[in-house]
DNA sequence: CTCTCATGGCTAACGCTGTTAGCCCAATGG
DNA sequence: CCATTGGGCTAACAGCGTTAGCCATGAGAG
């Protein structure tokens, strides 16, 4: 059990510092001092593996997000923790989230965090988590042009939902004490 | 030259019918009749024939996109139209652009379209570029839960951004030439 | 008509990947 | 004292992208 943990720690390392060309199954034996047949006797393969560093980057941006106030530091937590451990977050995207893995309520937390930042309006949640993920994936994909001000373009970004106080259709408006925070 | 149209044609069919693990130099060569290394007399390798699939699916897109007269034409097309060619999408987002390859004005052009529903204003233009690539990315990814309203997200988000014309503080409301918003 | 040479195939092979089969040693527990 | 099992090992397989080098065909030049 411990040489497991010992074996996603190094595959962690391995990914986040050299990249995930060289999340290699020999790679990573060779960093623990076996062999490569050797790691199946503790884990059923590479995509456990992943899966595994999946949910450590969920239960970890998880907590970068906790206890944010307000919308713009919300964004700003998120932003700030993807940009640190790029590897970590594609690895995270890239993958159909494997929810049995996941431990229960993770990404359920989060989740009610951004809900209750957006006044309880749950397609305005999902809108904002759509757009943070989305400039975070095309600034680390290397999509903006050089000079782009991409601060200025989450301020945009942030102060657009701010603004605009869901007007509920059907009248469940959130009073969200965190929606004049930011504003 | 002819030939090599022909590869990127079947590359492009392999890749969209099976999926990206089917796309392999052995493979692409058998449907063609020919042998692997054959291939590399028309292509330099695999990564050039992925350059020419994400030129294709950046022109695609662009030209789903003209001629969308708000908002929400746009997005609805930008939308539809990666539903429509999911692997062409994710492989034309997962590639740091190649902009030297890329027909020159092929993306300015839809960063053009943007810019000018945003009021031209860039920042506001690139958020909504996110925010779109964003949920697209996550639909595909198939992170949402599986009885997300993703019709009423989209509504949300679109609405959200066209509430609010940017109010913008310094008064800078940028008649912007249309310089660059895409990356 | 012949010679030359580029075009576009071919086979063999290399080094890499994830993974399986099967052996073996050491420690633990009845 | 013996059996079981945990955790290592080597050998090997199939598949990946890619390179080297050989050979037939066809077109243009002398």
């Amino acid at each position: 059990m411990n040489r497991r943990e010992e074996i996603i720690d190094v595959a962690q390392r391995l990914l986040e510092v050299e990249g995930p060309e060289s999340l290699t199954m020999r790679r990573l034996a060779d960093e623990l001092g076996i062999q490569a047949p050797s790691l199946y006797k503790h884990v059923s393969g590479k995509s456990e593996i992943e899966a595994a560093l999946q949910q450590r980057a969920l239960r970890q941006l998880t907590e970068a997000l906790a206890g944010t106030p307000d919308l713009p530091a919300l964004a700003a937590a998120y932003r700030r923790w993807a940009l640190a451990h790029p590897r970590l977050y594609e690895l995270s995207t890239r993958q159909p989230l494997a929810r049995d893995r996941l431990a229960p309520g993770v990404e359920v937390e989060a989740a009610a965090a951004v809900l209750r930042l957006a006044g309880g309006d749950l397609p305005t949640a999902r809108a904002i988590w759509g757009m943070a993920h989305g400039l975070v994936d095309l600034e680390l994909a290397g999509r903006f042009p050089p000079g782009a001000d991409l601060d200025e373009v989450w301020r945009r970004a942030v102060t657009t939902f701010s603004a605009s106080r869901a007007p509920d259709p059907d009248g469940r408006v959130g009073p969200g004490a965190a929606g004049r925070a930011g504003g």
